[in-house]
DNA sequence: CAATCATATAACCATATGGTTATATATTAT
DNA sequence: ATAATATATAACCATATGGTTATATGATTG
């Protein structure tokens, strides 16, 4: 069931969704991008994916893939509110310290 | 320098940061509240205090745990702002095949 | 059909992660 | 002083992560 936290924990995969965000793109513009080998590629585009992240189409020899944009969102919005709930935490516990203080 | 994505990454760093930001907490109070070994929540801990998430107080033979709000902040603030990317980036292109259709 | 290009996969390696048990040390309470 | 509690740390283990090289397979191009 999607962990985005596991997704989004290296710098590479993040990148990688920027650019499957901005457009499809293969998996050979993808390896172009970065300098690291295809297979090391190959295997965070299989952990996006394991995390329903991301979609293939495959055509002839070319895989595409793009953004899941709907598990993205809903992921990422959970996300927010799950990090957004720390500091709202934090911000009770002050205003509670501040009116026992009258 | 403070990589939030690798702190979050596990959820009981997660449930931690939660209850720091709560109310200070001693490293047992945090302990009492999983189900692992104090040697297992203290890696936790050690790990949230690498990324500078985590402050201690060191009193008697307690030590006190808070959130480091500052540093939370800045980081989940940065961290929204490339997550929230992806998806302006996507609605950039969809909005740019929209237009081309006309 | 042969060469090339894109992708897939196997085998391997080093390090990180997430846990354990056992034990030491320091502080506090009886 | 002894016992109990809180924390720290060492040693160990299994699995995950992030990379590599080498090679196979499949599709396209010359």
């Amino acid at each position: 069931m999607t962990d985005i936290y596991r997704a989004i924990a290296d710098p590479i995969r993040r990148k990688i969704l920027h650019m499957v965000a901005r457009a499809e793109c293969t998996q050979s513009d993808i390896v172009a991008a970065f300098s690291i080998s295809q297979p090391a590629i190959k295997k965070h585009l299989a952990i996006l994916q394991e995390e329903q992240l991301l979609l293939e189409r495959k055509q002839g020899k070319y895989c595409y893939y793009r953004l899941n944009t709907p598990v993205y969102q809903h992921e990422f919005s959970q996300l927010q509110r799950e990090l957004g709930l720390v500091l709202e935490k934090k911000l009770a516990g002050l205003k509670h310290f501040l009116e026992e203080e009258q």
